[in-house]
DNA sequence: CTGAAAGCGCTTACAG
DNA sequence: CTGAAAGCGCTTACAG
């Protein structure tokens, strides 16, 4: 059906191996015999077959995505920063959408020789999928979601510095009756912003009680759940700190249902700067991190590795920057 | 480095071959053998190689899918739903994200043997890609946005009628001041929603001015503005229909920041039921799409023509619902 | 039920 | 610069 190098061969009048070459930047061809090729293929609609090339040389020209919940707004963010940078570098991209249970499925494609690498968004402390991953050395970066002490590339935003830069703006404005809802412990965004947060707090005199730390799934239902709660036992609250944007949306969503004016009466801040973050009826206060940057960094240092499968494993931090937007702005002296 | 069905064949003491068929569904191996093969493989940590595998079968067993905005959450819930139908059939998804120019690199695919077939979910009326894929009799499904005539499988929701729903909800309850607001015309979504509501509402005796339709794209953006110049140039509407949900957050957002009470002062009515518009701070009436059986039956239609290039193209369309929420239901009699 | 062998479509030393 | 040939790791007739 599909046409191969050998028909291109034969229209062309030279061999197989001279057709390959012409495709094969940097091997030695007249410009007589490239130009012959070139029309030839051209004629006959030819592509070569990546399967064959494949086996060859070892490397598919594809990359596994393994994301968890495309229902928070900054996946499918990341996905497509994921996708500009793979695609400028000319790699196609597998995703699998894990509820869990992915990871083990992207892994697998490398030893399958389905993919070359892997890019882990949402991996969570703990993982058994991802040790085992890493004495196989299987190639893989893990963005976002970081492991600590893990032997592998890892890229995210500076949490622990993002957070601080929100400790120092409630602080000066003088909103300290505070309090914070983060999602799964295990994920490194959530443990990672409430430490450095509440290092801070600490440190400029107001620390965090334990009992103003909430914690739940990084889900817009949980997310209004836990800020009843915490607002309904602690009416004193003056401003909610959540570890990502979508969090804030559902406690800018249970304030509203308490008849808790934001920002005048309760200050809510997100971390993530998605965009619905600015939109109007959101208008979400928040730390910025550059999708765009996260997702070049993350092919950056996996295709990297792919060349170099020993260099040394290195953690990347992005500088996360304060937006202060209406949820928490306007507030009354 | 990874073992190969030869290093399988040698532990287990029989042929390269009976490796092969041990995997393979269906053909002949003795019991005892079938044993020792398995055991070797267990031992080694033997995985197939894909790509020898598709070089004798033609197949990948992946399948690509395009889509053209991220932004709008409609396609993260379409393409996990998607993720989970094909992950159920056993397939790989190679995914695209596309500013326009990415079908061209799916199709591509297609000829080169890394995908087996291709959804679209985004695809756009004269499209020249489309065409001459067709032509080429290239395995693929368009879902979400169809195109009229188009020789292909096509799964949509029954546009007209859902939007029919809509002019029948506002007319029953008075709300018939109406301005409609669409993306491009080019895609089918908004020509069917606008055409289905507008033939419904002139049924029913209210004919929708032309003035009264405004075009943008499918951004929030574009719909603060295009929201925005309506509402201006016709401070009497009373209900503002979208033609998609995330065009209807603009148009919330754009009423709030006019003085505009929703729904006292006006309706606002989307139409996908996104997980968005059940949030409190949206809280918007729309039309539903099930946007999982929108991708089980892309996956389904897309894996008989795979089995079968010859069958006939089957036009599919969904049942849509309408779901009252606050941008409506309680209005003043 | 099992083995030996051909072949899928490329890339790449090896000669010339 | 070009051709003949080997081989990547499988599947699948073809014999036995």
């Amino acid at each position: 059906m599909a046409a191969t190098s050998r028909d291109v061969a034969r229209e062309a009048g030279v061999s197989q191996a001279t057709v390959s070459r012409v495709l094969t930047a940097g091997t030695p061809v007249s410009e007589k015999t490239r130009a012959r090729v070139m029309d030839a293929m051209a004629r006959i609609g030819y592509v070569p077959n990546r399967a064959a090339r494949t086996m060859k040389t070892g490397r598919t020209g594809t990359i596994g995505v393994v994301v968890a919940d495309l229902g928070n707004p900054f996946y499918p963010q990341l996905l497509e920063a994921l996708s500009r940078s793979l695609d400028a570098s000319d790699h196609r991209m597998t995703v699998w959408v894990s509820d869990g249970g992915k990871n083990q499925a992207a892994l697998d494609a490398i030893r399958e020789g389905t993919v070359d690498g892997v890019i882990f968004t949402t991996v969570t402390e703990h993982s058994h999928e991802l040790a085992r991953a890493l004495e196989q050395r299987s190639p893989l970066v893990l963005v976002n979601r970081t492991v600590e002490g893990a032997d592998c590339d890892q890229v995210s935003s500076a949490n622990r510095q993002g957070a601080g830069l929100i400790a120092n703006y409630l602080v000066a404005h003088g909103r300290t009756r505070i309090a914070f809802i983060g999602g799964t412990p295990l994920a490194s965004t959530t443990a990672q912003r409430l430490g450095g947060f509440s290092d801070r707090l600490a440190r400029l005199g107001h620390p965090l009680p334990d009992e103003l730390v909430a914690h739940g799934a990084y889900t817009h239902e949980s997310g209004c759940r836990t800020a009843a709660q915490l607002l309904h036992l602690n009416p004193g609250i003056n401003a909610l700190v959540c570890s990502n944007d979508l969090l804030a949306f559902a406690a800018l969503d249970t304030a509203k249902a308490a008849g808790i004016r934001v920002p005048e009466d309760l200050w809510v801040i997100g971390y993530d700067d998605i965009q619905q973050s600015s939109w109007r009826s959101l208008n979400l206060t928040t730390v910025r991190q550059d999708v765009a940057q996260l997702a070049a960094e993350a092919t950056r240092l996996l295709l990297a590795r792919l060349d170099d499968p020993d260099r040394p494993a290195i953690r990347v931090e992005l500088e996360p920057t304060l937006v202060v937007r209406a949820s928490s702005a306007f507030a009354p002296a």
